[in-house]
DNA sequence: TGTACATCAGTGAACGCGCGTTCACTGATGTAC
DNA sequence: TGTACATCAGTGAACGCGCGTTCACTGATGTAC
């Protein structure tokens, strides 16, 4: 049956939030059409019309997120302690899609690859800003090398089996950020 | 045809080393049980004579890798030097494992998980040993921080579709390494 | 404003395909004499 | 050492299954008068 024109936006809005989620907990290959669809209410065969592939709704809800999340502010030691606590770590689906997806999105099609690095350059650019530092070049090394360990730190920490471990790994990170250059802006 | 005893342990190998490589390049799920097999120069049929499922290759695989990679040695800064290179950032075939596989790890059979997390222990224990720091946390901290930069960089840099920022992203993570602690050792 | 009809979002059965896995068979290996 | 035979690693066809995708159909929506 055919549905008014709000319920077609909204319904879209719900497949992309849906996948989204379920891409960053179980990564693309793992999750179908048809999840994606019975979690945002409706049938598998409705989904192209929304969408021309799987391929295509991979690259849209990477859009989705990265348009709906709010940049790493001014704020630095706050967004290193939020990114490395373990609220983050267990939640996967509502997490950074770089620690579920990054190694994932290497082998998808071009479009997704070209949203994940769209959001990194974004990213740097932000943290750079924020970082102490003589230069822009020290700058931006130091907002790299921070991101690089607190993503590197998050998969490490998630693929751990020994809860420990991953709270240790993350908790060291953040004691190891927070202890030089990061913190220095106080 | 039956095949020597010798051959059998060689074609395990064979089938061992192809696995890891593949996995590393194209990730668990993208890489089939035939496309292993004939990488080591047999027919399919033959996989379930040497293992009990792809889950179990998956796991054998890791532990491979592992026993086969030298750890990390005392020359830490050489050792960033060649983590962070060109050459590794191509070479996701023979690199590390973690860089490519770990967030996909997360979702696998507990055995794989299993053989990553004991690989992250055995990680940090021989890197906080060369890391320079006044006490063992000091050294623990360095270490954990230090490699997750290094498998964050790596990370992001390949999920780049412009050279030029993957590249800058290594680099700056390595100057960003080897201008603190990294390099006090000297 | 009310009615008749064309539009089209959603449904669910069906498709082709490739996956992991199984199995009857083959023939070289390794052993017993 | 040489021979006869049991063993078993490897082959390739076949299986069941679930995937992405298609399509004929349905019925509420939105439009033309």
């Amino acid at each position: 049956m055919k549905v008014s024109r709000e319920q077609v936006a909204e319904n879209r809005r719900n497949i992309l939030e849906a996948a989204s989620r379920l891409f960053r907990a179980k990564g693309y290959e793992a999750v179908t059409v048809s999840e994606v669809m019975k979690a945002a209410g409706l049938t598998h065969g409705g989904f192209y019309g929304y969408f021309a592939s799987k391929d295509d709704l991979v690259a849209q809800s990477l859009a989705h997120v990265f348009s709906t999340s709010v940049p790493a502010g001014a704020n630095v030691a706050g967004y290193v302690t939020q990114y490395l606590s373990s609220a983050h770590l267990k939640d996967c689906a509502g997490g950074c899609p770089m620690a579920g997806l990054a190694s994932e999105t290497s082998r998808q099609a071009p479009e997704a690859r070209a949203q994940m690095t769209g959001s990194i350059r974004r990213q740097l650019k932000s943290l750079s800003q924020a970082m102490p530092g003589a230069t822009v070049e020290e700058k931006r090394r130091a907002a790299t090398g921070s991101w690089a360990a607190m993503v590197g730190a998050m998969v490490l920490a998630r693929v751990c089996d020994d809860p420990q471990l991953a709270d240790q790994v993350l908790s060291d990170t953040r004691e190891w950020l927070l202890a030089q250059d990061v913190a220095s802006e106080a």
